[in-house]
RNA sequence: GCCCCCGUAGCUCAAGGGAUAGAGCGACGGACUUCUAAUCCGCAGGUUGCGCGUUCGAGUCGCGCCGGGGGCGCCA
C-alpha cells in the first residue's frame, strides 16, 4: 500500500538524516501520512515535523526541509515538498501511477485485501433477535452493520464466521406459546382468553391459523402447559424460518445458528458455576445467586439464578447474565476464537460491562472480545414516528421495508451513517429518493461500464498489451489513485469497526468516474485513437472490478444495466 | 440521581489531533446529433449547541452547562 511505503519513507529520512547529524538523535514516534485537504498540497502528507519539534529542539519547517532533503527516491513518488507550519507533501508520479491500473487488474477480486487480520479466526454474532416475532428495522441495521463488518473483516484477513445467538431459553418461549396457544383455540372456535402480556401481532394469529392448518386440533388436546410448550416451539422454528428468509433477502447468511438453551443443555453453564464460586465471585441471598459484579467496578451485583420463590419453572432461573457467562466461554475458550464481536443495539448496553466482568471472573483476556454497540433507528414515514412494539404488535418489518425500497437501497441506507448515530429511516424518502439515490450513483457508473466494455466488444476492440503510460489526463489519474484507496478504507473500516466508509468511499469513486467519463472518452470512431482506447479500456475495466469490490463489501448487488 | 450515544450548511450525514470544515439531497443557472442525462459543470449556503481548558495546532481530547435519544429489574 503507497501510504504504507510513504510512511516507511520518512522513517528512513529520519534515520538517515540522524546518522548524518542533520538531526539529533530521539526515539521515533509511530508515523502518519494521510491525504492532505486539497490537490495542490500533494497526493500525500506528513504532518511529523510538527511533532518533532519538540523532541528535535528545532523549528518543524526546518526539520520539514531536512526530512524532504532525506526521502530516499522512490518510483512512486515524482516530487517531495514541504509547506509552514510543518508539512511534507508527497507527489505521486503520473506514470506510476498510470501502472497502477496494471496492478489493479492482476489483483482482480483480490485487489484492497490487507493483512491485519494474519488469518487468525474472528466470530462477529448480530442479529440475535429474539425469535418470536418477524425482523424489525433494528434488526436490520444490526444485519447490515454486522455482515457488513464480517466482509471487511475478510478482506483484512481474517477467517470470519457469522453467527446468529437464538434466544430460545428462558420463559419468553412460554410466552410466545401462550399467546399461540391463545390464538389457535380461537382459530379452531373456542373462547379463549388472550394472556395480557402476550405477543399482539397479527402474525401470531397467521401462524396459529397456519399450525391449525397443517397440524390439526391435536394441541387441543393435549394439557395446556404441555401444549403451549409445544406450540411455543413450532412456533420459534417457524419463526427462525422467516427471519433467516428476510435475512437471505438482504444477503446476510449465517455459518452457526446457536442456541442458548444448548449452553444449559449440554451442562457447560453448570460447569461454569464452581469456577466462579471457587474465586468467590458468587454468593447466595434470598434464595437466589449473585455473580459479585461490584468486583469488577459495577455499582451493583447482578443476579445469576433466580430464587425459586421468583420463578417456579428452574428452566427459567437462569438470567441473560447466566447464559452470557456460558457464552462468552464457549466462544473464546470451548471454540478458541482469536477474538469475538458481539454486535448490539445500544439498547443493551448497561450489560456490556457484566459480559467483561464475566469474560475476567473467567480468566480470559477482554481484549479478545469486542462489544459493538449501535444507536436505534427509527422507522418514519413522510416525518411522522412509526412506533414500534413486537408485543404490541405495531412495527414495520424490514420484509415489508425491503418489498417498498429493495434490498440494494436498505443496506446502503442503513450503514451509510457511522453506527454511533441514532438514524431515522424515512420509508416514503426512501421510496421517493429512489432515483437520486446515492446507492444508484453508485451502481449507474458500474452499469456504465458495462455497457462501454458491450460495445468495445462489438466493435472489436481489445485492450490486450495497451499503453498504460498514454493515461495521463488529470481524470485518468484521479480515478486511478481514487481506485487506490481502497487499500485504506478497507484498512481503517477493519482497524476501527466502521463500516459507514465503505459508502462514502463507493460515493467518490463513483464520482471519480463520472467525471472521467465526461471528460475522456473512451470508444472512438477515429482510427489515431485507438490506442488511448485500449489504455481506457484497461482503466475502465480495473473501475468496473473496484466499483464492484466496493459494492460487495456493503452487499450491494453490482449490475451490468440499468 | 448515575451511565452511554448524538448535536457540523435549509434537510440527511462525512471529516484517522493538522493546512482554507466536505459530500449528497433540496434551491437557483447551465451542458446530450458520438460510449447510459439515474450523469456532468457552475452558484448559493457555516460563530461545528454554549463556555472554560489541554496543545505549536481542537469539529475531534478534558471539565462544566444546554438540548435530543437510549439505558440503569430476581425482564429479555
Amino acid at each position: 500500500m503507497i501510504r504504507h511505503t510513504l510512511t516507511d519513507l520518512v522513517r528512513q529520512a529520519i534515520l538517515a538524516a540522524q546518522t548524518d547529524n542533520a538531526l539529533p538523535a530521539f526515539e521515533i514516534p509511530s508515523v502518519e501520512v494521510a491525504r492532505p485537504p486539497r490537490p495542490e498540497m500533494g497526493d500525500y502528507a506528513s504532518s511529523l515535523p510538527l511533532k518533532l519539534a519538540s523532541l528535535a529542539k528545532r523549528p518543524p519547517l526546518q526539520i520539514a526541509q531536512t526530512l524532504a532533503k532525506y526521502v530516499p527516491p522512490h518510483d512512486a513518488v515524482a516530487k517531495v515538498e514541504t509547506a509552514a507550519p510543518g508539512f511534507v507533501n508527497f507527489y505521486l508520479s503520473p506514470m506510476w501511477v498510470a501502472n497502477q491500473v496494471a496492478r489493479i487488474l492482476d489483483a482482480g477480486e483480490n485487489f484492497g485485501k490487507v493483512n491485519l487480520g494474519n488469518e487468525r479466526r474472528v466470530q462477529v454474532e448480530f442479529v440475535s433477535a429474539n425469535p418470536t416475532g418477524p425482523l424489525h428495522i433494528g434488526g436490520a441495521r444490526n444485519a447490515a452493520i454486522g455482515d457488513t463488518l464480517a466482509r471487511i473483516l475478510q478482506a483484512a484477513n481474517y477467517r470470519v464466521e457469522r453467527e446468529y445467538y437464538l434466544n430460545d431459553a428462558g420463559s419468553q418461549i412460554r410466552h410466545f406459546g401462550a399467546s399461540i396457544y391463545a390464538r389457535y383455540a380461537q382459530a379452531a372456535g373456542m373462547d379463549a382468553a388472550f394472556p395480557e402480556d402476550g405477543y399482539k401481532g397479527e402474525y401470531v394469529t397467521e401462524l396459529a391459523q397456519e399450525i391449525l392448518r397443517t397440524e390439526g386440533k391435536k394441541y387441543l388436546d393435549l394439557p395446556q402447559d404441555q401444549a403451549t410448550r409445544a406450540l411455543g416451539r413450532i412456533g420459534i422454528d417457524r419463526v427462525i424460518e422467516q427471519v433467516r428468509a428476510t435475512l437471505a433477502r438482504m444477503r446476510v447468511e449465517f455459518d452457526v445458528w446457536f442456541s442458548e438453551k444448548s449452553l444449559y443443555d449440554s451442562g457447560l453453564f453448570d460447569s461454569l458455576l464452581p469456577k466462579l464460586a471457587a474465586q468467590g465471585f458468587t454468593y447466595e441471598k434470598d434464595g437466589a445467586l449473585w455473580f459479585k459484579t461490584t468486583e469488577f467496578g459495577l455499582d451493583k451485583d447482578a443476579v445469576l439464578i433466580r430464587s425459586a420463590q421468583a420463578v417456579p419453572n428452574p428452566e427459567e432461573r437462569p438470567t441473560y447474565l447466566a447464559s452470557d457467562v456460558a457464552y462468552v466461554w464457549n466462544k473464546l475458550v470451548v471454540r478458541n476464537f482469536d477474538r469475538a464481536i458481539y454486535v448490539w443495539g445500544a439498547g443493551h448496553h448497561g450489560a456490556v460491562p457484566r459480559v467483561y466482568a464475566a469474560a475476567k471472573a473467567l480468566g480470559i483476556d477482554t481484549n479478545r472480545l469486542t462489544i459493538m454497540l449501535y444507536q436505534n433507528v427509527q422507522i418514519t414515514r413522510g416525518g411522522e414516528k412509526v412506533t414500534m412494539s413486537k408485543r404490541g404488535g405495531t412495527f414495520v418489518t424490514t420484509d415489508e421495508v425491503v418489498d417498498e425500497v429493495g434490498a440494494d437501497a436498505v443496506r446502503y441506507l442503513l450503514i451509510e451513517s457511522s453506527a454511533d448515530a441514532a438514524m431515522d429511516f424515512d420509508l416514503q424518502l426512501a421510496v421517493q429518493q429512489s432515483n437520486e439515490n446515492p446507492v444508484y450513483y453508485v451502481q449507474y457508473a458500474h452499469a456504465r461500464i458495462a455497457s462501454i466494455l458491450r460495445n468495445a466488444l462489438e466493435a472489436g476492440v481489445g485492450s490486450d498489451g495497451a499503453n498504460l503510460a498514454l493515461l495521463t489526463h488529470p481524470a485518468e489519474l484521479e480515478l486511478i489513485k481514487q481506485m487506490l484507496k481502497l487499500e485504506e478504507v478497507i484498512e481503517l473500516a477493519a482497524n476501527k469497526l466502521e463500516p459507514h466508509h465503505l459508502p462514502h468511499y463507493a460515493q467518490e469513486l463513483a464520482a471519480a468516474f463520472h467525471q472521467f467519463y465526461k471528460q475522456c472518452r473512451v470508444l472512438s470512431s477515429e482510427p489515431n485513437d485507438l490506442e488511448i482506447s485500449r489504455a481506457r479500456l484497461q482503466l475502465v475495466t480495473a473501475t468496473k472490478n473496484v466499483l464492484a469490490r466496493a459494492l460487495d463489501l456493503i452487499g450491494v448487488s453490482a449490475p451490468d444495466a440499468m
